[in-house]
DNA sequence: AAATTTAATGCACACGTTTGCGGTGACGAT
DNA sequence: ATCGTCACCGCAAACGTGTGCATTAAATTT
């Protein structure tokens, strides 16, 4: 758009100057006289100067611009994410912006080509599910690009990571449900090639394990979406065909886990009388529904938020690479409600 | 970041011709021999080129960016939105750049302004709940900068906006309550200075009249912020102090219905036996609640679309300002769920 | 008064592209 | 041999800034 915006030329011109003299008093540059940087501060006042920041980024090469890939935007977790992200880049100075992937790994190439384009100075990055080699982000890294990943985080041993507390998480969900009495536990878990999945499975597994319960595979079900639905279809036929019922689930997300209640609820079960239900991510509606759902709380706006952090010391060199202890783990936190307290 | 990409400079002293000769090739220029066309794009493809976004900008005094100016990114309805906005600007080749305002008017002002400063094609805006006046946006205007509004929209006539139904919506919700039998519904308004509450509350009172009631001014209650737990405050001390108690709420938003129904349960009122509620935005935990709430949906993604397809249009000069009947509705639809149905 | 330092500013180029215009050589026509 | 045409390509300027170096004028020293 031609807003022919006054240009530090204009300035100069006005004045009688050179440009540069005018770049110069703009800044805190030495060898400007006071009175000539209080004219040219006046006038740029005046005539409503805003600097290129285009022109900058091509002359410096970095654009205060951060990239953000994320699967999707409308859910809840990665929005309170993104208002970390943001509020964090904002107070720092730099822009976001932000593309999602609706779960695509095509998307996530495109989208990390056009960034790259576009001169970004680092890079968040959450995966798509669809995503299972890394060799469009490992060639950035070994580049010494600055790229941060949070949450759906790859397996290899250079990349900075932040996550959350998944195994412990999941590890005290299914403890607590053991504590209150609930014995044929089923895991309702998330796509297997993400190691946040894995990570729950594996909290699951243990505390089974350290309480003298032998884990029962045919008790981890897989539900690829994680959609209420499809939950609720998949523990619907649960509940019909397993020769053992089953009296608690423990879902790898609060949508599954709302699905399995549902399910529960039509084929006349008492929820947390009969069949215990716990959810993973703390959405809002948890405290809303009926009965309220027992979640692992994750802390989405501070995960945002020192991904942020960690991504903007490394383009401002801050901190290197290598003296970094690559991985941050945020704690997370079971909150207890109504659906699994008997 | 220094990635030392390579530049269209470089191909050319490789293949020993000029960089405009290059540059061209890589268009569909004419003038072009075939055979030097093959050979650029071959080590262009080789080298792994990609053009640099930000030069192109500078030249071109485009940046092929759109911003985003938003009250809160962790809202249901609005993260709908971005996700209709990044759709569309992603199949249009645009990228998308976001700012959360939460809710500041200072923020409001220095993000236009940043995004000013680095070129953006156009923006879309939906204002902070602190915003009266709109001189920060109304210059713009004048200048013929592409600004659409969603939302939450100015009252002035030269603007471009994108809005749903609200008059309809809150109409038809209240008529379904009175429908019900339901006969003295208190609204709990949004803040007055936005043209959607203030829709809404017409949408209410209009429905009352042409059903032969008369509105009452005390039943209109003002919610500022719209939350949970403020509603749930002002529905209890309406419960106690009200001389005639009422029997049904008409929410201005999702939250504050969930806000009432607590504070009604708590009461020990019957939903939706003793008193009916119905919300408006159509939350995902609305069917998932106790009992289910009816709401009033907006159609987010749409909205999100449709802005940024005109906005875009706009860009590209395919309309003009002038021609454009510069308001669009976007329809509602009442969902009825059990909360309002006896 | 001449030489030297100091302060203040201008010149010119670079960042990576695009593009109007002019140039080169080949080839056929005169 | 001269001219015109044509296909192909290079030159150079421009977008708005920042910055090393040169330049000028003034102030200071000798």
């Amino acid at each position: 758009m031609k807003l022919d915006q006054v240009t530090i030329k204009d300035i100069a011109r006005e004045l009688n100057v050179s440009s540069s003299t005018v770049s110069r008093a703009l800044k805190e540059y030495p060898g400007i006289s006071d009175e000539t940087k209080r004219k040219v501060r006046e006038l740029a006042d005046k005539m409503n100067y805003r600097p290129n920041a285009i022109a900058l980024s091509l002359r410096k090469s970095r654009s205060f611009t951060i990239g953000v890939i994320i699967p999707e935007v409308v859910h809840f977790f990665f929005s309170t994410v993104i208002s970390g992200i943001e509020e964090v880049a904002f107070a720092r100075g730099y822009k976001v912006i932000l593309t999602q992937t609706n779960e695509k790994l095509v998307r996530e190439k495109s989208s990390i080509d056009t960034m790259l384009s576009n001169q970004i100075d680092g890079v968040l990055v959450s995966f798509s599910k669809e995503t299972t080699n890394f060799e469009h982000f490992s060639s950035l890294l070994d580049k010494g690009f600055p790229i941060v990943f949070f949450d759906r985080v790859p397996d290899i041993s250079n990349a900075i990571t932040v996550t959350v507390d998944d195994y412990s998480g999941a590890y005290e969900a299914t403890k607590h449900l053991l504590h209150q009495g609930y014995r044929k536990i089923v895991h309702l878990s998330g796509p297997s090639n993400l190691k946040i999945s894995k990570e729950r499975e594996r909290g699951y597994t243990d505390a089974l394990l350290n309480h003298g319960f032998t884990p029962d595979p045919s008790f981890i079900v897989e539900c690829t979406r994680g959609s209420d639905d499809e939950a609720q279809k998949i523990t619907s036929e649960i509940l019909q065909n397993f020769p053992e019922k089953p009296d608690a689930f423990f879902a790898n997300n609060d949508m599954a886990a709302v699905g399995a209640m549902l399910a529960c609820k039509s084929a006349g079960l008492r929820v947390p009388e009969d069949v215990g239900i716990v959810g993973f991510s703390n959405w809002q509606f948890c405290s809303m529904i009926d009965p309220s759902l027992s979640s692992v709380a994750q802390p989405g706006f501070n995960m945002g938020a020192k991904a942020t952090e960690i991504l903007l010391d490394l383009v401002e060199k801050k901190i290197q690479l290598n003296e970094f202890s690559n991985s941050v783990i945020l704690e997370t936190e079971l909150l207890i409600r109504k659906s699994s307290v008997r």
